[in-house]
DNA sequence: TAATTTTACTTGCATATACAAATAGATAAT
DNA sequence: ATTATCTATTTGTATATGCAAGTAAAATTA
């Protein structure tokens, strides 16, 4: 399970990569995008939480789609709240086609229903173990 | 999908971390000094091929378990065996219980029917993704 | 046999991620 | 009101991993 989950992760991972590359963003950066331009305002903890990834890894995430300047923050008291600057939602339709791109090719080689099957799945299991 | 897999692989990859704490070796250490103890002699490529890692990933990990005296190297040639050292067999006992430990752990949260078809389907959709 | 290509491994560098500690603001308890 | 605790975020550091380039041996071809 540990090298299966693992191989399966990375393997994925590379198709992400490969398929995002073409608007210079890492899958993890892009989505994490995606999130600020459909919310925008929206908090680290938040796009951690629903990203699954640490908080500490959402700071670093946005650090560098700052220095892109897809994204800005502005700090009220402890709060964080990150906002797209025009040149990030301007990526908005092709980010939204890697998604889709992304999506059909996995989806071509399990199919429909096993892909759908297989995330949620995933998705249960992840839940149970660490709740 | 692209997260979903993430998330697993990384709260595998802490469970296991946790469970093989005890022993002070990564899971990916213990698992590859197993296959060492198992098939004395083993190459690096081979290590690479069954544990779904790249060959430079397994020479670090090699390279560790030779530091800590676990293993050794001889190279013939261009190529490299690998051996277990007495003190790397004398761990043998203890993976094994990790190894149970671990298969437990998630096995009891998921049912053993169901943690073994996910491992299965998920093995065969790594395959079917990049053959 | 000499030159080329292929194979096996290693090394340099880069990325994704997390944990633990550090801030610092918000909230609760005394 | 002052102190203590909790919450949100950031920073320092570490790990796991891979790609691309390097090296060297082996196999193939000419």
């Amino acid at each position: 399970m540990y090298f299966a989950s693992g191989a399966l992760a990375r393997k994925m991972e590379k198709l992400a990569i490969d398929t995002w590359k073409k608007v210079g963003l890492s899958p993890s950066h892009a989505y994490l995008l995606m999130m600020v331009i459909d919310d925008p305002g929206i908090q680290p903890g938040t796009l951690a939480s629903e990203l699954q990834l640490s908080p500490s890894t959402v700071t670093r995430l946005i650090e560098k789609l700052e220095e892109k300047k897809l994204v800005v923050r502005t700090n009220e008291g402890k709060l964080t709240n990150v906002y797209p600057t025009p040149k990030g939602k301007d990526l908005l339709p092709k980010l939204k086609s890697c998604v889709a791109e992304f999506h059909d090719s996995y989806s071509a080689i399990l199919g429909k229903e096993e892909s759908a099957r297989l995330v949620h799945n995933i998705n249960k299991i992840t839940d149970k173990l660490f709740p």
